[in-house]
DNA sequence: TCTGGGGTCCTAGGACCC
DNA sequence: TCTGGGGTCCTAGGACCC
């Protein structure tokens, strides 16, 4: 089963505000560079779709409602929703926040019929979250996602037309049916590898069907190739995993106007080493990878990235590898976007020594280790706990790094070749 | 019309080890 | 002295998903 909720982050947004009730509502950016992430069915009909740029969208509709997008509450609703799924198996996989993959298998044994189920589901979502969704059913994921999103309603020339809500693909008109699909339909194929079929002359599933696995495996690699020949043929061996695992963790942001200095990109490192170190705590992981990523204005974007012999989950380390990597990187243009991110994660009690970073002032080098005494590890690491604290209860900026300041329109003196983070730890 | 932010997986080359 | 083949790890880039 796949189960798929309608426009979910406006459909909150409406919950929450019913005055937006029949309006073209989306949550996206709203600035220049924003894009819409979620469109309410009244915007969807005046051609309004997720992705599109926020431009776009306004001048397909004038009228429409942009919202920021609350993600804590988006979150809280996802829960809800896990937790209703919950109730009928733990053998579920999300997909994003809106989307559960559900494995039925075990519920066969108790008499669970997969329809019933379905409908049941459908109508604990309505009741208890207030939320319609798409649910599909079949032998496979392939089939199930394909069913889940043909059961939604959909704009059909700027008319809404309703969906079952669910529904149910049998094994005997699988393959009649996956025929007749665009390759853009399959799991795996977007705007780039389309354009490659496309020159391929493979337009429809039915055309994949009869390609050869070889030649396909030399314009798109032998991974992809094999899972598209095993799609056209309606085969789909993955399975539903209740249990993954995180593997990487990060943080980017496109500025409406992009970055000119050194300075500003530094200030962004130390920002953007915040938001991942305090991810990285509450997952009770550390990461002994760390990327960051640039991307121009000409949208070129390049990445650069350092693995460390043991792993860290605090600012001072991310920031001084983050600044140490963005420096490594030829700027000299104005930069869209900055991201860094985190991979190669152990567990917080595993890791084997806890260091802490200095940075050479002045100095481009990369950056040296150095190890903390315990003593100053402890009351360092208490000092960051009770920070991470104030910061759930009164929000991310209730806190902030005194070397951020300047950076804020507010001048602090810093003495020439002293710098924020001193041998004495962290100055806050 | 001009492209976000959270992630996942794959590819390819180079360094290194046995 | 110059060399093969299997494997791992790391880096950089690209495409996809929601």
């Amino acid at each position: 089963m796949h189960i798929d909720l309608d426009a979910f982050f406006a459909s909150v947004e409406i919950l929450d505000d019913p005055s937006l009730r029949g309006k073209p509502v989306c949550v996206g950016g709203a600035a220049q560079r924003g894009v819409i992430a979620s469109a309410s069915y009244e915007a969807r009909r005046h051609g309004v779709r997720s992705a599109m740029p926020s431009v776009v969208a306004r001048r397909l509709c004038p009228d429409l409602i942009i919202l920021p997008g609350r993600f804590e509450r988006y979150e809280e609703y996802s829960q809800r929703f896990h937790q209703v799924v919950n109730d009928l198996t733990p053998d579920y996989e999300p997909l994003g926040l809106d989307e559960v993959f559900i494995d039925l298998r075990s519920l066969r044994r108790l008499g669970i019929r997969p329809v019933g189920a379905a409908r049941s589901l459908r109508e604990r979502i309505r009741d208890e979250l207030h939320l319609e969704c798409g649910v599909g059913l079949a032998r496979n994921k392939l089939f199930a996602k394909l069913a889940s999103k043909e059961s939604k309603p959909r704009v059909v020339e700027g008319k809404l037309l309703g969906g079952d809500g669910v529904l149910w693909v049998s094994p005997q008109i699988e393959r009649a049916w996956l025929s007749e699909l665009p390759v853009r339909a399959l799991w795996g194929v977007g705007p780039q590898i389309a354009a490659k079929l496309h020159q391929l002359g493979i337009r429809w599933v039915r055309d994949l069907a009869r390609v050869q696995e070889a030649t396909l495996a030399r314009h798109l690699g032998s991974a992809l190739a094999s899972t598209l020949v095993a799609f056209a043929q309606g085969e789909d061996e993955r399975v539903v995993t209740s249990q993954r695992e995180l593997k990487s963790l990060g943080h980017d942001e496109t500025f409406a106007e992009s970055l000119t200095t050194i300075d500003q990109v530094e200030a962004m490192c130390r920002h953007h080493a915040g938001v991942v170190a305090r991810a990285l705590r509450a997952h009770g992981l550390v990461a002994r990878t760390l990327s960051v990523v640039v991307k121009f204005d000409d949208l070129e974007t390049l990445s650069r990235a350092q693995t460390l012999s043991f792993g860290v989950d605090d600012e001072a380390a991310l920031s001084a590898v983050a600044q140490a990597l963005v420096r490594s990187v030829d700027l000299g243009r104005p930069v869209r976007l900055l991201g860094l991110y985190a991979t190669s994660f152990l567990e917080r009690t595993r890791n084997q020594v806890q260091l802490s970073f200095d940075v050479e002032s002045g100095g481009d080098q990369r950056q040296r280790a150095l190890e903390l005494s315990r003593e100053r590890q402890v009351s360092a690491a208490a000092l960051r706990d009770a920070l991470d604290d104030i910061r759930h209860r009164y929000g991310s900026s209730a806190v902030g790094v005194a070397a951020d300041l300047d950076s804020q329109g507010l001048h602090v003196e810093r003495q020439r070749g002293s710098h924020a983070f001193g041998p004495d730890g962290p100055a806050r």
